[in-house]
DNA sequence: CCTTCTTTTGAGCAGATAATCATCCAAAAT
DNA sequence: ATTTTGGATGATTATCTGCTCAAAAGAAGG
């Protein structure tokens, strides 16, 4: 009774999606009003207006934006110049919300559908954090078997629980491809279980897919206090402390570095079990990330050569290239 | 003067869309309303519904549901095995428009811009029509100048003038891709004039790349009056009725077809000025189109082998596989 | 410089959409 | 069988959006 009652609830779900869909489908591309599609779905005006609700906030309809904006573009192209960049991509800032990673995660999503969209077999890194993540689920569904995810670093904190981050696996259901997970968390007890959790077989693997990679996609963050790694309890508040103190401004999959965009020479960075941080990356490395607390890792880790391709808004774009406003 | 009033007309209307993107992003993207955006932007809160509607109709702003919505999908899948299909893409159906295309013109947008996203240099060819133009609206922006697309069918009218239907320039425009119009009409008015076009150098180079293309996306049409074919000046009264009287009840590219999907037999049909219509084609070719008038002419070409992918909506696929609704 | 025609603007309003709330239903737990 | 709980539903209300129209601004021509 058990497993029927279980399908019977997803079913149930299914069904309720496929609705939704339809009627976003009605709404956003028939372009006609809710009360026309209740009519003809048979539904109350208001179950309408939730299932397209519901479209709209599962992220089964999506909106792209197919039009560069003069004063993005502009940014994007100082930045690609300044920088070296392979690539730039700046989204429209929203005043209202600065640290918001909507647009920046549709931007990212495009990119990355655009990569994985080819049939060659390729290798792709990603970071963790909640902009890749937001990403993920701002991307179409594929089905590449042929490809293979490779997490640049371990979705554990020290407690053993998985972060809600987790982007490896979600990207890897999205596209259908193979993953890699990192088994590991992000920063080890000692140096000596660093040095353990690195001599195993399936981390040596990672390492391997990494040199033959095509490219990463990694998120950014500072470090401090209400920092994403000491929020989401992966580094305490010694740990925090001591890379303060180092000198540390900004951390990418989990390696900390100074304003110079240099690696912080403490022992917490010694602790970091993710694969090592390449400057210059031997590979296509895009750093998404956006808001006023980016702005200083950001700047770092563009002066350090950290990153090969950018993704952020016009407001930070605005601030990296140093303008007032 | 002169030259500097358009200009600047045309710097107006640059930042008009300009404003236009940004207002759209705001409101689908970022999810804010029109007050909110009109405040942001220092506009009144009706020149941001001026600017998202704009928007939404010069397309800036883009719809994509990415759901397999259930009925479509096994329509999708039956279509596909009984007629040997590479694939079959079925769309939801506005009822209150039975005939609009948007649906599978976004559909055909999107199997379009995945094919020519790929960087490897390819050929393509085209064929005409109001589906086609409206998928190649719905097409995101690319930079292919590597690929190279072909017009199967001529874009002029017996009396000379362009069809306002021109698939390939547009196409062109939109993908940054050469483009090979042909230098002909649909329709010769003698056996001997559509002799002399093919003679011609430009005829045969479209000849042979469309040899070494990788896909043709093309619409379908009945034969009959009020057809687009007649509507468009492309053949005239005494020549629909002897397409009709010799059993045509569809056409692709400007060839007709019986039920059963072979050529006619017919004066007219060897006046046609069109690449050579394949049955089965030798590359993937994709037929567009929906609606009840065009349910007998598919029927025709999938029956004949003329297709070996298809886009269409639900009622239309519904009515294909033969069922009652 | 004025006139005329066209385009753009914002006010007002009708209609459409979103949020709230009380109610109901069905599945799970007792 | 009864209670509990979570979610779905429709009525109601509040808010937002799209449309119309009159006025203003702007371009074109005299």
């Amino acid at each position: 009774m058990r497993a029927s009652t279980i399908r019977l609830a997803e079913r149930s779900a299914d069904r309720r999606r496929d609705d939704a869909a339809r009627a976003a489908w009605l709404y956003f591309i028939g372009g006609r009003t809710q009360d026309e599609i209740a009519l003809q779905l048979d539904l109350s005006r208001q179950a309408v207006q939730r299932l397209v609700a519901l479209a709209v906030s599962e992220k089964l309809i999506k909106f792209r934006l197919d039009h560069p904006i003069a004063s993005c573009a502009e940014l994007a192209a100082a930045l690609t110049s300044r920088h070296g960049l392979e690539f730039c991509d700046v989204t429209p800032s929203d005043p209202e919300a600065p640290g918001s990673a909507v647009g920046i995660a549709v931007a990212t999503a495009m990119r990355m559908q655009r990569l994985l969209a080819s049939k060659a077999p390729m290798v792709v890194c990603v970071g963790t954090g909640r902009t890749l993540r937001a990403a993920v689920e701002e991307m179409d569904s594929l089905d590449r078997p042929q490809h293979k995810l490779v997490s640049l670093v371990g979705a554990m904190a020290a407690g053993g629980h998985a972060s809600p981050y987790d982007v490896i696996m979600r990207l890897g259901d999205k596209v259908g491809a193979q993953r890699y997970p990192m088994p590991a968390p992000v920063l080890a007890e000692t140096i000596e279980d660093r040095e353990g959790v690195q001599s195993q077989r399936a981390y040596k693997v990672l390492a391997e897919l990494r040199d033959r990679a095509r490219a990463s996609f990694v998120g950014i963050s500072e470090i401090g206090w209400q920092a994403p790694v000491h929020r989401d309890g992966f580094m305490n508040d010694a740990e925090i402390a001591a890379l303060v103190e180092a000198g540390a401004v900004g951390e990418v999959t989990g390696w900390s570095f100074d304003a110079a965009g240099n690696l912080v020479d403490c022992e917490v960075n010694q602790r970091i079990a993710s694969l090592p941080l390449e400057a210059p990356p031997r590979h296509l490395t895009v750093v998404a990330g956006c808001g006023p607390k980016k702005i200083l890792p950001l700047k770092a880790a563009l002066k350090g050569g950290l990153a090969s391709a950018l993704i952020t808004d016009e407001a930070t774009a605005r601030a990296l290239m140093g303008e007032a406003d």
